[in-house]
DNA sequence: TAAAGAAGTAACTAGTTAGTGCATTAAAGG
DNA sequence: CCTTTAATGCACTAACTAGTTACTTCTTTA
């Protein structure tokens, strides 16, 4: 009799290993470091408990692989979308467009990182590279701001580092929010409709934040 | 001989509620819902875990008279700046301010809205007083902008709600990413200097947001 | 092909936690 | 006073949870 088709190979530590990584993720998206279960964890990569304790050694060191992922991730992602080559305006505005999408296609960058803060960022704190690629975004914000004064579509005088945190927070608070909001406001935040008003109100509030107004500042 | 005077008194079924209360508070906004511990609630209270129960049924209905008080009251201060007697620049500036400020100085709110938000709002849901008052903010703000367009200070088409929702971001997000963002920064944002900076430039992203700009608009 | 090591499993432990049963004690009205 | 009712305290339990022990099974390579 033929053997019944396994869609799980019999061993290969990689893959175990990254299954596990994933469950990890959703799992802690959606109950945060303290409401996520190890067994539910193991149950959902299809994995043994021993074996996660095997590769990753405890359920913090497991929260802060999964968050290090989580941070090169949507570093490189905006790495990649090479504001160099585009305009200034036109550089900050895919910039805010992308971070609005990333966080709607990864939900759960959202909440590992509101947990991790809930618990005063001491995960993170080992990983000494993270720093690095923010220093790189910044860097990269900047040039744009550099360029847009020389070209006059910018004033001058913006702080990079403020600029990256008002992009991030004006679709990061939407979103995290989401519930509460849905709620508060007596309409869903989520539908299509809300979710495209909000990119477009958020893109005219970086525009108007940094556009050189009549005066030239 | 004098009797030892307590500072609390035999029984006093409204205090020991009151300081529950304000112990669960403190709890949950050091460790979430599911980080809290009932236990360290009743202690800190210096009542006990049976009187928690008493008064206050589970530890999710104390969440949610925890989070229930939090709304009204910002909501309250809120109401209190009368900003319908300053001028519409000052009435937006100034709610700005107090935005910020109010985190700062009640930083348990945010990560009460965090956690509830975490437990997809399941809480607040039942407490329909709380809806009214958040349209009230926005008629609010609503009734500033119109009297800034009749003025010319402002422009026209700008989303109340929206620009609501843009206050509380810039504010919340900083102020909640605190951990994660001193250490990505490389730098403590929350001293004196960097949080003055940060209020500065959320006044000069409101302004420049609504402000009228040569053509009118 | 044998042996060594890596991958995988099940059952267990020690500690924790929300919630409760029941007895006791203080206050307030008659 | 004395009775009733509400406030309070202690000790318990049933369920849960991170992490471990002791073992089996597979794979690779000398």
């Amino acid at each position: 009799m033929a053997e019944i088709p396994k869609t799980k190979k019999k061993r290969d530590a990689e893959a175990t290993k990254s299954r596990i990584l994933m469950a990890a993720k959703s799992e802690f998206a959606k109950r945060g470091l303290g409401g996520a279960r190890v067994d539910e964890i193991a149950e959902l990569a299809e994995a043994n408990k021993r074996m996660l304790y095997h590769y990753f050694g405890s359920k913090e060191d497991l929260f802060r692989t999964v968050l290090e992922e989580a941070y090169l991730d949507i570093r490189k992602a905006e790495r990649e979308l090479n504001l160099e080559d585009l305009s200034p305006t036109d550089a900050l505005e895919t910039l805010v467009r992308f971070t609005w999408q990333y966080y709607l296609d990864n939900p759960e960058f959202i909440t590992l990182v509101n947990s991790e803060n809930l618990h005063g960022a001491r995960h993170i704190k080992s990983l000494d590279n993270l720093p690095e690629t923010m220093r790189g975004l910044v860097g990269m914000v900047d040039e744009i701001l550099v360029k847009g004064q020389a070209t006059g579509e910018f004033r001058s005088g913006i702080d990079a580092a403020q600029l990256n945190i008002t992009i991030a927070a004006i679709g990061y608070y939407y979103l995290t929010n989401r519930h509460t909001g849905s709620f508060l406001f007596g309409r869903d935040l989520m539908e299509e409709k809300a979710l495209d008003e909000r990119l477009a109100f958020n893109i005219e509030t970086v525009l108007r934040l940094v556009r050189a107004d009549a005066q030239g500042n």
